[in-house]
DNA sequence: AAGAATTGGTTCAACTTTCAACTAGATGAC
DNA sequence: GTCATCTAGTTGAAAGTTGAACCAATTCTT
């Protein structure tokens, strides 16, 4: 791992405060997402996983496209898509140009669960993060963590190429 | 909930973009993160159990006191506290003012575990992070989040105190 | 066209987290 | 002092998550 400066070993105070303040109130802010979600039986990643969903052509998509735009692992889809089957959200459908796979469709119930969750998700978007960022906050914020995201794809993509 | 003007229903594009390259990006971010860690068999909240705790006056603190900073549920600290202990990294003391309570301490081996994990960690907040924000992006992020943080704090006694 | 390697998805077992119940000690009211 | 209430921490069961093993279908190689 080559570094263009030796970096000093511990953090200085300025990059430990952009540090322990970002991840501090992260942990807050999803906790509270996540609080505010709950009296609608849902979780973040429920919701995600819904609301990719309900975004695709014909609410339906292959169990692993599903399971990549929304963040989840195969097998967490897996068992969540059972769960959410049970509650009438979901369900799966045979896949008959590649027969291994499956389709994961939103049934109506699970439409209308979305669409009576996603107006009070937003709002709690707004109040908990939005609502106390300036318009040049996130312009800021979308920059940077844009940004961030690509030097890690590249840095996952360089590490699972060598590895 | 007042809000001065009626929000709009859904977000613009700069709201969605601020909110959404925020929430992929953690989530990408946590888990490189997690994945670097996992070399020295901790996970993240273990590392911040570990590190808090051997930050405290004799590395030792009250159950709940750890709890609290590490961000972790008593129950949570509990279950981890007799996984830790099994790897010998803390054991229980009794607290003798208070005969309810106990103490978490750190042991040498487990001193040892985190002296030698903190170096890399450190590196992987770096790479995966700091090394991508100029000095005046670690400046912003520190004043929003902090901001945040507070914003939240007062949200969450708010919200606990008139419910 | 046969076998090898890959892919899509599920399942099992191990582990982690949560929630509610519980024990035991401390505190407060009267 | 005694009864109720509160607090510290643990526990057990249920639910969630992970990763490897697995099955079946597809694709690649030759």
């Amino acid at each position: 791992m080559a570094t263009k400066t030796a970096a000093p070993k511990w953090l200085n105070p300025r990059e430990m405060k952009a540090w322990r303040s970002y991840i501090i109130a992260s942990r807050r802010l999803l906790e509270a997402l996540d609080v505010d979600l709950e009296g609608h039986d849902l979780s973040m990643a429920d919701y995600e996983v819904l609301a990719q969903l309900s975004d695709a052509p014909g609410r339906r998509l292959r169990m692993s496209e599903l399971a990549e735009i929304a963040m989840v692992s195969k097998s967490r889809l897996s068992h969540r898509m059972t769960v959410m089957e049970r509650a009438g959200w979901v369900r799966r459908e045979m896949c008959t140009e590649d027969r291994r796979g499956s389709f994961a469709v939103m049934t109506d119930a699970g439409w209308k669960a979305i669409v009576k969750a996603a107006p009070s998700h937003v709002e709690s978007v707004r109040a908990r993060y939005l609502d106390h960022l300036s318009v040049k906050d996130q312009e800021d914020l979308a920059r940077i963590f844009d940004r961030l995201q690509t030097e890690l794809r590249s840095q996952f993509l360089d590490e699972s190429s060598t590895k």
